[in-house]
DNA sequence: GAAAAAATTGACCATATGGTCAGGTTTTCA
DNA sequence: TGAAAACCTGACCATATGGTCAATTTTTTC
């Protein structure tokens, strides 16, 4: 009996998941425009008219695929407060942006052709929410510095680095794959690629990894 | 009268050119998919029909576009050599692959879009010169690491880490001017970016940037 | 200056694709 | 159990778009 939002559509509930997996699969590799409501469908194991009957038009289902990735980069933030520690708080990031760009790559490459297209349907969210949460982390950053706790780094920029290093790995996986000699990347090439970031960026922060040069710096 | 390709079409010659730029633009903001060749034939001031007569088909023009900025991507290469200085080589590197994308933004979108896609056309340059030049250069950083001048940092990975962080700019300039609160990047916003890159890549790779600000880390 | 080659163009076509709809089936719930 | 709500679907339509073509004009060349 209801409840928050109880009994309303079982069916739907399950069934616009199910579109929501297909449609961020379709998206991610072939784009908004490329992207046929046919081939969502397919994937999603339903004839098209069924798709109509859940999201109108294909604006719609790309605006949840989009609103279902923005939840999942907002859940993963703070650590970045006054009396953190910078190495300890950089490192949780990047290996938790990692991991995201592992588990789930084409989310990452949805998000991304949306801002290569100019985020028609997320620039609010960019203007709003986004820009509020880097000028908070960049105040603490900025007092990390000024207390003399990690080199003089921009932290906006900083921000826009760590995104580029970490994403990278989703959105040109085929260039990665490519110059590696591997037609995908595996476990070991992020485990790899997690390492190499966290070494560029914790000792360009002025920030040595825990196990210097040679050790693995394990943690996790 | 000839010569290499001499009197061949001198009105083709500059209409093509004239083509290619338009294309440019509009698969920079479309995707080869979301462009029509009817807005790049507007763009370009001439009628449909006419640009099917320079370019057969929409690939056609779109290989010849990737093609253009193949060429650009590979010519700003070589001081990775052995003898040189490791700094003076990055800092080079970083403000050549800077000063293009802030030149030409549409031909890295371009390029990020295709490789988004899974470079259905430059797959074979990838696993070829691209993989091959990588192979090449990262035996060259491999010996400075050995010979101490240095830190340790994995090659190839850090020309991802490179490409990344430069080409962030332009693919993801939406992004980057929403959380600074412009509409499109300036000049100065190229030259902070540029100085924040180099002084991030710099000391992460235990080269301490020619003016330092904090803290020389030493090398290694 | 005329013939040949190159360039130009509007009209037209085939197809793909987003979206509609009327009618049918299943599920829910009093 | 029966009616209302939710769900399902094949057939259909309108439009956008890549591409063709025949006829015409401009440029080159001898």
């Amino acid at each position: 009996m209801s409840g928050s939002r109880g009994r309303v559509g079982r069916i739907r509930q399950q069934h616009e998941g199910t579109i929501l997996k297909a449609a961020e699969h379709v998206f991610a590799r072939s784009g908004f425009q490329g992207a046929t409501m046919a081939e969502i469908a397919l994937r999603a194991g339903m004839p098209k008219s069924n798709l109509h009957y859940y999201f109108g038009t294909k604006v719609e289902v790309y605006r949840a695929v989009l609103a279902h990735i923005l939840e999942l980069w907002l859940a993963e933030t703070d650590r970045f407060t006054p009396d953190a520690d910078p190495r300890e708080a950089l490192s949780h990031y990047i290996e938790a942006k990692m991991r995201l760009t592992a588990e789930r790559p084409d989310a990452s490459r949805v998000f991304a052709n949306e801002l290569l297209h100019g985020a028609p349907e997320i620039g609010d969210y960019l203007r709003g929410a986004l820009r509020a949460l880097v000028a908070d982390k960049s105040v603490v950053i900025r007092g990390w510095i000024a207390a003399g706790r990690m080199a003089a780094v921009d932290p906006e920029h900083l921000f826009f680095s760590l995104w580029a290093l970490t994403q990278t790995y989703a959105d040109f996986e085929t260039q990665v794959g490519a110059v590696l000699g591997r037609s995908n990347l595996g476990p070991a090439d992020y485990r790899r690629a997690t390492d190499h970031v966290l070494n560029l960026v914790l000792r360009g922060c002025g920030l040595m990894p825990p196990a210097a040069i040679e050790e693995p710096p394990c943690s996790t």
